[in-house]
DNA sequence: ATAAAAACTAAAAACGTTTTTAGATTACAA
DNA sequence: TTGTAATCTAAAAACGTTTTTAGTTTTTAT
């Protein structure tokens, strides 16, 4: 069906090898056989086979990107920055969306072996799903998570530092009565945050109240939300809420909201990760987060450089935070 | 490096083509060897080469989605429609991101030829780069974009019946004093949708005030909070806005608010696609869109059947929408 | 003019599979 | 036993490239 270098050559009237060569450029000395190689290849519409090439070269320029949930702006981000990085070093990616669920991480996780990519950055959906991604013999960076898997390249926000900006912020405006809502503990990500937390409010002298470390049953609005609600139905109901993420923080807004409070003024409410949702005039929640593109070139350049160079030195990266000053706090 | 046919066949001292057989179960009746071959294949670890399958098969169970915008919330939800339709399909996705770039969204298409992908979806960046897509001998859906391509399959919204339920929905609600905000006008989805508009406005007896269609510069929030601001400067400014996306909804309610007017009661807004922004609580927006599961759907399943039945027969669907009722009006 | 060196090209091997073909073994009947 | 059919397996061809090898032509120097 499709035009290969055979049909080139016979219609030329050379060797195919001739043809591959004139049309790489390579080992060839410019000849009007030559042109007239390539332009009987442009007139036929020969698109070379990718695969074949994949096969012989015994390498592919492109890597698979494996992430939680790409409808969550969070990710799309994320995800858009890492096709610019990986085009810019003209490499592909192939997307996978493990769905939260570490059974359909680990099928993408074979299929990208299968399909003999050069490398893999992974948003893991938890702790436990690092061990997926040892030891195999092409280099995996994990975005977002830190790991106790010394095979494992690592690019992440400094979270320990996030967390004592964002907690000092809400203390230096004023709100001192804090509350934190998180996500399990069992997880760097968290317990790295949860120590930030900490460290702040030792720092300014204030207490930490045990009650006001909750967790949120979900990722969602609704997780916020409901978690917020029980904070401010407490004695001593406080003030200043630390949330794990933008969308625990809108949901935080919600409620704080139906209960007659104004955010910001009567309670301050910070989150992570500067999802565009978060910029919306109406919500304008402060945030903090490193630079998503910025975390995207890490973990790509890592990869690239581990393809290209062969080299196996584990990197393992630790981006600082930025505060986006909005007007939640 | 890898493991291969070969590498199991001498263990096993069988050819490398009884292996294959074994491990895909074809062409060979069950006994001890086969047995034995399956376990060396495992305890190997022995992972097959997709790319040399794909090369003899001559085909590949991977299609291509170029899309302008994956970080853009409209985008990144039919992305993920589509991927999960897929896989129930036993497919992947190939994820293109054309950036509104014309050219690059040639570049891709050549790419993804070059994949020798089974067929691609385009959400195409604008109704030139059509073009592009027509007579590649693997089947293409055009999904959210009608053409004047006839080789070309398309799955989209009916608009004009879109525009038509919105803007009566307005004037149901009391808001006679109309206005479209919309793009550029050569481009069917956007005059289909005008015409819908019109022809509400003609239904219901209300004036075509030719000053209140305006075009919005950008699809972003921006777009629609300029075109807002010069509505509400016009004399007899309209009191009811169909806005041709959820951001440029978004905007326009920016735009009114600061105008020190309520929406919901002194400006009805209605936009199109119901994204995730529009459900949150501080938005709630009124809005109208087809179901994305079924966009993608129906544009995964044409594919599919083109390919595996080897079809040919050109399909268009028209789905309807449908009007989620919210607070803007 | 001839030999050696240089430069090029054609042919062949390789990549890792599936599938076809041809050959070998087994089973069965005469 | 022997012939035939049935069943299985090994070998070979194919997929479309790149790259190596070996061979041929051209160039250069003597």
């Amino acid at each position: 069906m499709a035009i290969t270098l055979k049909d080139i050559a016979k219609v030329c009237n050379v060797s195919y090898s001739t043809v591959s060569r004139a049309l790489n450029n390579k080992n060839i000395r410019p000849s009007a056989k030559m042109d007239e190689i390539r332009e009987t290849a442009k007139a036929l519409g020969y698109s070379p086979n990718v695969l074949a090439i994949q096969l012989v070269k015994r390498r592919t320029k492109i890597f698979g990107l494996i992430i939680p949930d790409i409808a969550n702006p969070h990710y799309s981000e994320i995800t858009k920055c890492v096709e610019d990085v990986a085009l810019e070093h003209g490499f592909q990616v192939f997307l996978c969306n493990s769905d939260w669920n570490i059974a359909k991480e680990k099928r993408y996780r074979d299929l990208l072996i299968e399909h003999r990519v050069a490398g893999m950055i992974v948003m893991p959906v938890s702790d436990e799903s690092h061990v997926l991604f040892r030891n195999l013999d092409i280099p995996v960076t994990l975005l977002g998570s830190r790991t106790k898997e010394s095979s494992l390249n690592t690019v992440v926000m400094n979270n320990e530092q996030a967390a004592f900006l964002a907690t000092e912020h809400l203390i230096k405006k004023g709100f001192t009565r804090l509350a934190y809502i998180g996500r399990r503990i069992e997880n760097y990500t968290s317990s790295d945050r949860i120590r930030g937390y900490k460290s702040a409010l030792q720092a300014y002298g204030i207490a930490d109240q045990a009650a006001h470390l909750i967790h949120s049953d979900s990722f969602q609005l609704e997780g916020g939300y409901t978690a917020t609600r029980k904070l401010l139905e407490q004695p001593n109901r406080p003030n200043g809420i630390v949330a794990f993420s933008d969308f625990i923080a809108i949901g935080a807004m919600q409620a704080v909201e139906e209960a007659g409070l104004v955010v910001g003024r009567d309670v301050g409410i910070i989150g992570f990760d500067n999802v565009l949702y978060a910029a919306l005039p109406k919500i304008n929640l402060t945030t903090v987060t490193p630079s998503n593109k910025e975390l995207a070139r890490k973990a790509v350049e890592i990869i690239v450089e581990q393809v290209q160079e062969g080299t196996k030195a584990v990197q393992n990266d630790l981006l600082p935070p930025k505060l986006i000053f909005r007007s939640t706090c």
